[in-house]
DNA sequence: GGCCGAATGATACCAGGTCTCATTCGGTGC
DNA sequence: GCACCGAATGAGACCTGGTATCATTCGGCC
């Protein structure tokens, strides 16, 4: 096994294509090791390379292909990051929550807030719109890299 | 003048490139036409397009530029559509608010939340992250759609 | 082992956006 | 009014992220 993977994430991964009635076939057990061993964010482009630099050969279009599938599967999420490119996370499809993303090593993390949905119940009533989706997105530095930066 | 342009909103568009020390020139001028009279969200292809329409000439890479500068400027922004792609939208540049789209019509509306702050603090207190920026977008049903969808 | 639909890879394609570079424009000093 | 210089422009090449097409291959099931 490859340095770095971790088993029980990629385990997840398959189980939740399975579960849904997709086959586990070797490409997207390869693209779901690759997702669980990225530390942060990704982007399709950054797991062809490493799939790449670990000589494995795997198409443009499967990579893409499997990541969409993981997002509807909601195990994956695409991001925007602030600078208008996208990106992909992985994270827990079980509960609504939002990503909190470092800018500066681009690790994420997923957030859970209770009082979102009263805020924006509230805002709909305001404004007479019916609200029907949101995406709250949150960018920092996190504790590890903001330690770091003050080590210097 | 060209039917269903803002006169107001242009000219307080060309107040704001004035104001920060850019040249009002005549293709940023139409720009600003076009983006005073559009409605709801757009992206720049659609500028182009508008633009021909009119017969005017105006190379993409200046409607490019001109929209870089009003992002910056903030009397535009960019929105991240559930779609994936880009578009942008007037606003006012004074002060921090949010998008809540209409999915229907594009319609966009500014909202400002006071509460959001308050929300976003406990989530930097409890992550441990240090929260940069944020950005939070809304999407669902205008109430003019909303009417619309119920007579039918 | 054979069948069939799902998955794959190569490749062409598309959209949105950026870069380059030679030309033109506009404001300023004279 | 004119010359000058930096800012703005347009054409077009280019790049990146993503999608569509299509012939081939794979995998699960009978």
């Amino acid at each position: 096994m490859r340095p770095g993977i971790n088993a029980t994430q990629t385990e997840r991964i398959i189980q939740a294509l399975e579960r849904a009635g997709y086959q586990a076939t070797p490409n997207r057990r390869l693209v779901a090791e690759l997702v669980a061993s990225a530390d942060g964010h990704f982007t399709a482009a950054h797991l062809l390379d490493r799939g790449r630099r670990e000589r494995v050969t795997i198409g443009r279009a499967t990579v893409f292909r499997a990541l969409d599938l993981l997002t509807t599967l909601r195990v994956v999420e695409r991001l925007d990051l602030p600078s208008g490119s996208h990106a992909y996370v992985l994270c827990d499809p079980d509960e609504h929550h939002h990503h909190l993303i470092c800018s500066s090593c681009g690790r994420s993390e997923d957030v859970a807030d209770g009082e979102l949905p009263a805020l924006i119940e509230r805002i709909g009533r305001r404004s007479g719109y019916r609200i029907e989706a949101h995406r709250l997105e949150l960018f920092g530095t996190c504790p590890r890299c903001a330690g770091a930066e003050a080590d210097r």
